[in-house]
DNA sequence: CCTACCGATCGGTAGG
DNA sequence: CCTACCGATCGGTAGG
């Protein structure tokens, strides 16, 4: 008996989490495809050729499984900010380098995004309560970002807030239209795209 | 007996459509501040202070009353458009009319835009196709409004169809942060959105 | 258009 | 972690 057993707990924790992360998966793309209420834990197991009552193995109810796919989605781009932010004080070049990188994390994170912005009134008020926070975080994160990057560009913006409710309105809509298997390839809708919420960010003049 | 009733079925036709708009009303407030699956039809005819049936003297199912929700959600958008370019061929001044009343009409169906964006993964398939021609041929338009307009104003854009997904997106955004209660009015919200918006479709320039 | 009810669905769990 | 089941919810309607 070739024993040797506790210390190794972890191939135990590698199953746990692989059991976790395919459950995720498959409930990300279920709840993106038809939708949260529609789709039932029936179906998430059936996907991963199990029964029911080895989701509550790894998640405690419904909602929380759809608070963790939102969690994702959030966190993707606040890390993206984040890292950019981190680089040191933001420069006039520094929007360039961060525009496409969000519109990249986003397109990755496409179904946990739409889902978070979707099933907003499904969530349990726990949830929802640290979901606004983390949202708002990412806003104030944003925003800083467009004011010192702007600033270093010489340019002021009228109003920072609304900017960035524009720029981050138009990079998430994305998720709602963009067909991964179309035409048109993420790298192509990235560089596009940033080029148009590039221009955005510049101050208005000519108006009016 | 002052009789002389069988021409004036326009009483009975008023008080149908009078039923029917207060029904409709109820189910977007609630739709839109709990969520679709979240409200059953008792609690719309509650808040109406009537009962279930009522409803289904004016709608055919709960998915037929959300699918005319979305519906005029939709519509109003496109209504402003079609109006603008019913105006005459777009000249360099076009925009500038256009968006501060395409961004008016999303904040006055602010809950319609909500809900129809929210739920569509709850429309009845016969619905889901209806609605997607009504934001094709929506989005169409906007595309030929920016592409002709843009011309008028001497630049080109690049790619007219990842423009005008940025251009609904930030001005749709608005739905899901938009408080009309806050600080922020709906006129203050408008100019500066459409300052924001206007920038964003002059052609990019400087980039790189 | 109300009262009263049916029927189906589905999240969650007991028991093993 | 499966089988089998409960319990609650809720859209829709029969009957008046």
């Amino acid at each position: 008996m070739a024993s040797e057993r506790k210390p190794g707990s972890k191939l135990r924790e590698e199953v746990a989490a692989l059991k976790r992360q395919r459950t995720l998966d498959a409930a990300t793309d279920l709840f993106y495809e038809k939708g949260y209420t529609n789709t039932t834990l029936d179906d998430v197991a059936n996907q991963l050729g199990v029964t029911k009552p080895f989701i509550y193995t790894n998640f405690g109810s419904k909602p929380d499984l759809l608070a963790e796919i939102c969690r994702i989605g959030v966190s993707s781009a606040l890390d993206e900010v984040e890292r950019v932010l981190a680089q040191g004080e933001p420069n006039a070049c520094t929007l360039q380098r961060f525009i496409p990188r969000y519109v990249d994390a986003v397109l990755r994170r496409q179904k946990n995004i739409a889902v978070n912005i979707r099933e907003e009134k499904n969530l349990l008020p726990e949830h929802a309560t640290d979901l606004a926070e983390l949202r708002r975080a990412f806003m104030a994160r944003i925003e800083l970002l467009l004011t010192k990057s702007s600033a270093a560009a010489g340019h002021t913006l009228t109003d920072p807030q609304v900017t960035a409710f524009a720029v981050v309105g138009a990079v998430s809509w994305t998720t709602f239209w963009y067909n991964p298997k179309g035409a048109l390839s993420a790298e192509d809708l990235s560089g596009k795209l940033a080029d148009i919420v590039l221009n955005l960010v510049k101050d208005a003049a000519p108006v009016a």
